[in-house]
DNA sequence: GATGAGCGG
């Protein structure tokens, strides 16, 4: 499960914000996007959780957490598939994976009104 | 060397 993790502190590395994730459950990997040679860290790292439930509790609780006076960002990530993508048409979660939101999905309906004649 | 919305290998 990957999770995507913003407004990190740019103080922050990957082992903290795996430790971070890990007092809620087991994490697989952490990393943070930085540049190549340069400091120019992303301010984002990504987490991966096995469990989909400690991955739940994760966000939840680390989402808007504040480290080192900052606040951060968790969410699930929407890139990097790793799978081939089966067909998982009942997803817990919503399809941008926001575990907050209740019943924002509004999908198009009327768009087509057939041309006329 | 600093930077603050963003999805990396």
């Amino acid at each position: 499960m990957d999770i995507f993790v913003g407004s990190l502190p740019f103080k922050l590395k990957e082992k903290e914000l795996k430790e971070l994730f890990e007092k809620f459950g087991e994490v697989t990997s952490a990393k943070i996007v930085k540049s190549k040679s340069t400091r120019q860290n992303k301010g984002f790292g990504f987490v991966d959780m096995p469990n989909e439930e400690e991955v739940r509790k994760a966000i939840f609780e680390l989402n808007g957490f504040e480290i080192m006076g900052r606040n951060i960002e968790v969410s699930l990530s929407e890139k990097k598939d790793k799978s081939k993508a089966k067909s998982t048409k009942a997803p817990k979660l919503n399809s941008q994976g926001k575990l907050f939101v209740k019943d924002t999905y509004k999908p198009f309906k009327g768009i087509d009104k057939r041309g006329k004649r």
